[in-house]
DNA sequence: TCATTTTCCGAACATTGTTCAGTTATCGAA
DNA sequence: TTCGATAACTGAACAATGTTCGGAAAATGA
């Protein structure tokens, strides 16, 4: 039974060349440009035999939206402990920042810009994780353990949500002096974020 | 020639039935949902009759957006000055979040969300208006005239950031307890962001 | 009233996601 | 190896999308 295994590995293989595939094309002209017809034609595969790996076009980008949060989990996870709870805070945003430019595709699929949209796919679990290594990030930034008692949620959504709305925007091209401007408002932003919860805690 | 103006009346009416019809057709149902001949048949003409009132489907979409940085920048421009520049701002902050939500379909059509987007239409005066609007708001916080010089487009964008952050990251249901709690986050961060400032300016 | 222009519609076109009958290849057992 | 069954893949089609175009219908101005 060496062949089944050998026809799994080929499934996972396919799944993931049609994944890269849709990427590159919105890489390259944006998502508008990902079709089922022109993926399968990157991958040398009729459109219906992608059926075969993906139950629908949707099951595509919600399989690249997990595999973003994946990534950019990890980015955020390996930025290394540098001491300073608060210069590992900045560092992991920027890393965030990073990532978001980087891969374009990846964070428009993982937010539904750019024209993508899937029928309500409830936040993964990829994305949680993401928000709990941006929280663990938040709660080292906290001195002592008088903050720890709360969840920080609310700290760690303003925080995302700053983050966020700085991407987002810079993508929609709503920031005069584009990218090359915004990012320099990443470690303002953050340091206003800490200057504030560190009073806060006294 | 009182004939002319009565059609160029119709146009103008013709116009906006047809925003309003793929308006609400977006608001039951989602911008997925607004399809040309579907605001057609709510219009009661045929589809094709569409395209001597618009020049395409982006077109609609375009129209609309303006049209909601429009509201949007009214709303925020008809918070009364209230004495206090930093309760104010907070007031100004508070319009916009209450905008997004009671208009949904034209927050996301406004930022490319929920499946919109339109080939890279260029920042429109309306929005550009609502930045001043914002801008504002924020210059009037600063007590003497010692920032008065820059012109705090930094400030602004990162307000403005944290505002579009926690509106999106809510609307794509990324926040946990959804928009009741999401909403309680609006004041807090409009404080940090006030504190913050004013300790800049002494 | 009549010629002209504007307004509108039916029908079509290309492209989209998706399905399905059928063909080809692959595999396990005799 | 050979055969029957299962899996993999394709071609053609479907409905729905945005858009165009020739012509009908209506409004307009003389």
């Amino acid at each position: 039974m060496g062949a089944k295994d050998r026809r799994e590995n080929e499934v996972v293989q396919m799944r993931q060349a049609i994944l890269n595939a849709a990427c590159n094309i919105a890489a390259e002209a944006g998502w508008r440009e990902v079709t089922v017809r022109k993926v399968a034609e990157k991958v040398e595969y009729s459109p219906a035999a992608l059926y075969e790996y993906f139950s629908s076009k949707d099951a595509i980008l919600v399989a690249l939206m997990r595999e973003g949060f994946r990534l950019l989990t990890l980015d955020m996870r390996s930025v290394p402990e540098s001491g300073d709870a608060v210069e590992r805070l900045a560092a992991v945003a920027q890393s965030y920042w990073d990532f978001a430019f980087r891969h374009p595709e990846l964070y428009q699929v993982m937010h539904g810009l750019d024209g993508i949209s899937f029928g309500t796919a409830e936040t993964p679990q990829e994305a949680k994780d993401g928000f709990i290594a941006l929280r663990d990030a938040v709660r080292a930034v906290f001195p002592g353990n008088s903050a720890l008692e709360r969840d920080l949620y609310d700290e760690v959504d303003m925080f995302w949500a700053m983050l966020h709305g700085l991407v987002s925007l810079t993508m929609a091209g709503r920031i005069k002096g584009g990218r090359e401007r915004a990012a320099l408002l990443v470690k303002p932003a953050v340091e206003i974020y800490i200057a504030e919860w560190q009073k806060e805690v006294r």
